[in-house]
DNA sequence: TGTTTTATGTGAAATGGTTCACAAATAAAA
DNA sequence: TTTTATTTGTGAACCATTTCACATAAAACA
């Protein structure tokens, strides 16, 4: 079989976190009516380097105007496109305990396009109950509604204890993408993508630098 | 004045960040009863190498056996040495909102020395209210309040509308490090160390991974 | 006690990511 | 229209991190 033609690129995964940066900068400079920005403007706002800004953006195409620099709304949603969140993604949340509860009210994730469409729990007194207008489904049909609901991305806030066991049933029922606030660290098979969002992590690195006065090379995105 | 003998070594974020992974790791081996773990097995476990394991801990000293591994417990207490959580943190929250609440429940942070016991917010419902047996604090006394307690370790819970203004107060208290929940890139004088927990980036990298069929190096942390 | 096996600790090599520096392109000014 | 000022896009140089590979040391075993 022919390789295909289409460059396959290794984007580093701090390109990729960039890129939600220059998105997030991109929306506030339109909101404040600029109409272009230079790399040179962006990197001073996010406290990057302009080489960095450039050299980014130049592994998906060339979105500037020598001179000028990048029209906001245009790059804007050229990031959006290669982030992929100029679509509306199909979510489903998994325990709705205390970050749970949280993650469901959060606005930012419906305006990238994130919509928590599911919810489960294994609680009685939760399922058949009502969040921002979903009603929490038992975890016994996990499966069937996943699929029946064609979920894309699933959010992990269960215990630790039963993460593993849960995840195992999300890849079951052939969801790709994972986002786990569970602090242990889940098997999933090479091709579902996993992420792990871990609280502690990021106070161990602040106690870290405070007790070994460290001098990172930058601020952490 | 005569430099201190004591070698700064610049160790990488990563590198601190795989800390945190092998000491939960630990953690979990010790209620497992393992004595000992060699660097292929705590990597096999992590998904990490070998060779990772042991040239992340030779920066801080040697204490492993060849031919044997390290012990558990020994190596456990070294790395919590390493991480200051061998000890106990004064953390405040600011913010009682969805996140704000969560975080306050949750057991991780206490388990690892981070003791959260200050709250503050500034909705008059919110003040003078109890939670997990924290009296909420009126975010007027912010300053005065944060400098009585001590506090080590300020998380900013608020809308990212306030959270400059926020964090302003709190660097003026005297506090050096902060765990910021707002979607939004504050600006903190050089001597203060700032994390940011920005989740939609991490929903963003899944739907970008999704869109263009990344493969990543290894899963992330 | 001697031999074999296992596993660490660490320079050196390889790989990966960031910054430099400049040609090329366009805008702005003259 | 021509000149000057900006700013992009990108190889090349540089720097950081990871992996390799092996000398060294201790354990396990005979
Ligand atoms: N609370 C936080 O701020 C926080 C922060 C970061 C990570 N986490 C992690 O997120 C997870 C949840 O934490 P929490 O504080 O919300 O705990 P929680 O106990 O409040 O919530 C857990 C939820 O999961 C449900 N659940 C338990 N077993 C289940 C099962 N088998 N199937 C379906 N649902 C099940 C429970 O009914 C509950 O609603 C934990 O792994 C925790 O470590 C929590
Ligand atoms: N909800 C989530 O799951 C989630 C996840 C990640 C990040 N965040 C971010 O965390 C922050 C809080 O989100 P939330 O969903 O909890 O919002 P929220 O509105 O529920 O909570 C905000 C809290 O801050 C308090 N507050 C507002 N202004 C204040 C001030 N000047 N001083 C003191 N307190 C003040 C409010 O009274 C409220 O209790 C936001 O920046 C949000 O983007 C939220």
């Amino acid at each position: 079989m022919v390789e295909s033609s289409e460059e396959k690129k290794r984007i580093s995964e701090s390109t990729i976190h960039r890129l939600s940066i220059y998105y997030r900068a991109l929306s506030l400079l339109e909101k404040e009516k600029h109409e272009t920005i230079s790399s040179k403007e962006l990197a001073k706002r996010e406290k990057l380097t302009p080489a960095q800004v450039r050299k980014d953006l130049s592994f998906f195409g060339s979105f500037g105007t020598r001179g000028l620099g990048y029209n906001v709304v245009e790059l804007k949603q050229k990031i959006a496109g290669i982030l992929g969140i100029n679509r509306q993604w199909r979510v489903a949340l998994i325990g709705l305990g205390n970050i749970g509860s949280a993650l469901v009210s959060y606005k930012e994730f419906v305006r990238q396009g994130f919509n928590i469409m599911k919810l489960f729990d294994n609680d009685q007194r939760k399922i058949g109950s009502n969040h921002k207008g979903i009603i929490v489904s038992d975890i016994k049909n996990l499966e069937s509604e996943l699929k029946e609901a064609n979920i894309e991305i699933v959010i992990i806030a269960v215990p630790a204890t039963v993460a593993q066991y849960i995840v195992d049933n999300v890849v079951e029922a052939g969801v790709k993408a994972i986002l786990n606030f569970a602090p242990i660290n889940l098997r999933v098979p090479p091709d579902v993508y996993l992420r792990n969002e871990n609280m502690s992590m990021e106070l161990e690195y602040l106690s870290f630098a405070m007790v070994n006065n460290h001098t990172p090379k930058r601020v952490k995105i």
